[in-house]
DNA sequence: TATTGTTATACTCTATAACTATA
DNA sequence: TATAGTTATAGAGTATAACAATA
């Protein structure tokens, strides 16, 4: 079939990024995790005792929608809060949640060094930088 | 805040997606378009006679979900059908249709320039190869 | 006055299973 | 036996509006 579209990077990236999604929520799967989680997992690592509203802006989330997504890491003993004071709460991984975001990190290295793995050498180091210029 | 997101590949694909998907939603949709619609419509036209079932596998959607799409974009009378055979139908674009593609491409077109634009040039030509070498 | 955490809700997109009719 | 078109439905993911309590 003549298809015009994988011209246009607005359809290639929508495309690429559907099917990498697709893959890595799979794998992220088998440790019972979302990509989501693991992105925000990453961040409380990094940022211990940041709070949900500051997480939901970095992620680019809805506040509303951080409510059940860390209810979920809670309930599976991944993260504990603490009041900071009378209205925000610290986030803080458990140990369970640390040993789970080293093998989710492993998992997403893992998987993005295969990803890149298909793309041609002359192009490889400039996917990184060019998506980064396209929302940062 | 520290965020070690935006060194992995496939978190900035994501987020590019997303962001760049939002934008052209907008101006997609003020002329009644969606993205998956100006996508079938011009594949319609590189395609006349194309099969629903056919579409619905080049642009990697269930076939089931080819049917709310098909009948909008007749009911906008943007498509018609004709039988082909018994069960199969070809598609093809009505007078409206192909003026209202030419409108999305020409939209679509400068939004992918405004796009490019943000990429420091020297990574801009290694974006498209290296994005459909992640799917193709 | 602005922000945090929360509830409730609606909407879009997508996936699955099943069915009929036809190739 | 495989394919086309269809129906119905369920599940994600996301967006909006509103609220009480606190900074």
């Amino acid at each position: 079939m003549r298809d015009p579209l994988p011209d246009f990077p607005g359809y290639s990236l929508r495309r690429a990024a559907n099917a990498t999604s697709a893959e890595l929520s799979a794998r992220l799967g088998t440790l019972d995790l979302r990509q989501v989680d693991a992105s925000a997992m990453m961040l409380i690592e990094s940022n211990p005792g940041v709070t949900g509203s500051a997480l939901a802006r970095q992620l680019d989330i809805q506040r509303a929608n951080m409510v059940p997504l860390l209810k979920r890491l809670e309930d599976a003993g991944l993260i504990d809060r603490a009041p900071i004071d009378g209205k925000s709460q610290g986030l803080e991984l458990t140990t369970t949640g640390r040993e789970r975001v080293t093998a989710a990190r492993h998992t997403i290295e893992t998987f993005e060094h295969e990803l890149l793995a298909r793309v041609p050498e002359e192009h490889r180091a400039h996917l990184l930088p060019a998506l980064n210029a396209l929302w940062q």
